[in-house]
DNA sequence: TTGATATTATGAACACTGTTCAGTATATTT
DNA sequence: AAATATACTGAACAGTGTTCATAATATCAA
């Protein structure tokens, strides 16, 4: 990570910067598959050289995209849910979020989750801090629940891993038209449904209710 | 559909078939993203333009890949669960024989439920016969466990949707490398464990056992 | 068998793509 | 003002999907 130290830095960064928006810019406008560097070259009036004096290759622009993407999700989770106390209510409130998130922005959900770019393969976790932390706020919302005896017993990870997965599941259907069979279904209803079921049944059992 | 009648008839079928298998084989063999129209070709040693005399382009060829990978699923079905009576039995089977599927063919996969080809945005159901076969495979069972008060009381196209995106998401997130979390992990085990969680939650208590 | 017709195959050409790099322009430092 | 360092350019390369005039081949009628 470059920090911004003098003033060629800070160009440096704004430059990246421009290169990643006009990018994402592209994707939402016209989708990913439109997206070439002679795309955005044109579109910041550079030639197509430049962008490899701030990237290495696409797989790098990628990556920044990527790690942008998450930082808009973790952003969303810290502004709605750090007022929410109660693990089941987080819980339900990452769904809801990560779910209008998907809807919201198709695009970014594809590129954090669903696109297949060589990058991803050796990309270790340390470049990765927002997807981390990100991933952390599950896992923490459910050992929380867990400590309070809100779930049913079971490993934090594996109820994270479901959790997430399932919903994931779901979107990334929806997201590639693989939900045809529903014709006629409002399908993000289907979905907020499917999740909230799902969150129900790994509810713990309450002993005494008033 | 193009039908056999004439020995031109069967020719033709023939080679599109040849083009499919050859292009799956690269895939296989080199990964999706080395495939190419030139490259399948060269493989079967004719000129580029040849192939659009088979294939309107390379969408549609992608079309006749995709259906190919659901036949071979839909046949791992039939062969090894028309035996199993006892619904949630058979669950367990399909969700096995799904996820080995993924393991064992993840291109195929990739193929089936991740790739992002136009052709899946406007393709009608009716050109689908394979994939709506699984997916009725699928939704039969539950409506029997249903019918047998086996699972917990639900719709059977919700619980099929729920089954089917729970194992579709981990699956996905497993292919497209997105696990680096659980480092050290065997990942199947885990999908496998996580497969038998969910499943065990929505089975109905029994209200005598033996 | 020959000639007309229909089918099948070709490969150059077009407009794209990511990427490289020698050359040029600009900015900074001496 | 000269020397150096940085930033930028755009032509070139190898690759892609796709089209189409041309050529080869096969089929059928006379």
């Amino acid at each position: 990570m470059i920090v911004p130290n003098s003033r060629r830095d800070r160009e440096k960064i704004e430059m990246r910067q421009l290169i990643v928006d006009t990018a994402i810019k592209i994707c939402i406008e016209e989708g990913y598959e439109k997206l070439s560097l002679r795309g955005i070259a044109q579109r910041i009036e550079y030639a197509p050289g430049t962008i490899y004096l701030y990237f290495k290759d696409k797989d790098e622009l990628f990556h920044a995209m990527h790690e942008w993407a998450f930082k808009k999700l973790l952003l969303e989770f810290d502004e709605k849910l750090s007022g929410i106390k109660n693990p089941i209510e987080r819980l339900r409130g990452i769904s809801e979020i990560y779910i209008n998130f998907a809807f919201t922005n198709p695009v970014l959900y594809d590129i954090m989750f669903i696109l297949n770019e060589p990058m991803c393969a050796d990309a270790n976790l340390e470049d990765w801090p927002c997807g981390q932390s990100a991933y952390k706020f599950l896992l923490e919302t459910i050992e929380q629940a867990l400590e309070q005896n809100l779930l049913k017993s079971e490993n934090a990870q594996t109820l994270s891993f479901m959790f997430w997965s399932s919903t994931h599941g779901m979107i990334s259907l929806f997201l590639r038209n693989r939900m045809r069979m529903y014709e006629g279904i409002d399908l993000k209803k289907m979905i907020t449904y499917t999740e909230e079921m799902i969150l129900t049944q790994f509810l713990a059992p309450t002993i005494s209710r008033r």
